[in-house]
DNA sequence: ATGGCCCGGTATCCGGGA
């Protein structure tokens, strides 16, 4: 079974290398996040003539998430219980017996602003409704952009970045009270490698220049993790014309 | 040569991203 995540950047902008993506890698379930459209814009169409199915829980311009697979999409949900929230930043679902969760994660601004507390708040609402779900869905997966840089191997430049909005402490924190629910970062079973990124800023050459970010993880349950076969980084789609600044990352699990 | 972006909206810039 693979597991995909990409922040697309605008599907709307996007689709061509999302379709070429799911016909090359022929994922089980690839998680968007920034769709950045309205459900009745959403191109099921054309997945659907590439043979995926698709849920999607969107908005105008701004985030909207989506998870695309060629299988039966079941047990559907949206958004975070008990959290009033405008901003379309969560959608699950249940697909060959795996509880796949997509999840676009706030981006925080700066750790001054509104904007960093409500990420703070918004990944405790996060943590208590995971806490729910491992309790009906042993085999989990929690798969997005978490606009958090774990450790300071997945950032080029620590020393710039420290304390900074995506590698603060308490962003860090909640990342690993996600952990602790019983969840591994599948990237770190198989790479230890620091410059391992996800996210290169548009500006600065940053991409050829390596300087970046790994802000986008899956993470796996106690009863996934000992069937994860690899978890890779694919640089592929970011070297296109007119990419999306971030790229996906793909979980290879035992059936 | 060390750095100069990209997206949507209804705009001819601005807010947001990270």
């Amino acid at each position: 079974m693979k597991l995909a995540t990409w922040n697309v950047n605008s599907l709307t902008v996007r689709l061509p290398h999302v379709l070429d993506w799911l016909v090359a890698n022929q994922p089980d379930a690839l998680c968007l996040q920034e769709t950045k459209q309205e459900d009745s814009k959403f191109p099921y169409a054309a997945l659907q003539e590439a043979g995926f199915n698709a849920v999607h829980n969107g908005q105008k311009t701004y985030n909207g998430v989506a998870i695309i697979s060629p299988h039966p999409i079941r047990e559907v949900h949206v958004d975070l219980p008990n959290f009033a929230d405008e901003q379309k930043r969560i959608i699950a679902a249940t697909i060959q017996g795996v509880r796949v969760i997509c999840a676009y994660i706030v981006n925080g601004q700066a750790v001054d602003s509104d904007k960093y507390q409500y990420k703070l708040n918004w990944l405790a609402a996060l943590q208590n409704w995971v806490t729910d779900e491992l309790k009906q869905h042993e085999k989990l997966a929690l798969l997005g952009d978490y606009n958090i840089a774990p450790d300071d191997r997945d950032c080029h430049d620590p020393a710039a970045w420290q304390g900074q909005v995506l590698v603060s402490p308490r962003e860090r924190q909640a990342f690993q009270d996600l952990i602790g629910l019983g969840l591994c970062d599948s990237y770190r079973l198989f790479n230890q490698e620091e410059g391992q990124f996800t996210w290169w800023d548009y500006r600065m050459a940053a991409f050829r220049r390596n300087m970046g970010l790994r802000i986008d993880h899956i993470l796996v349950s106690d009863a996934l993790k000992p069937l994860c076969q690899s978890c890779l980084i694919d640089k592929t789609p970011r070297k296109l014309e007119r990419p999306s600044d971030h790229t996906p990352v793909v979980l290879t699990l035992l059936d």
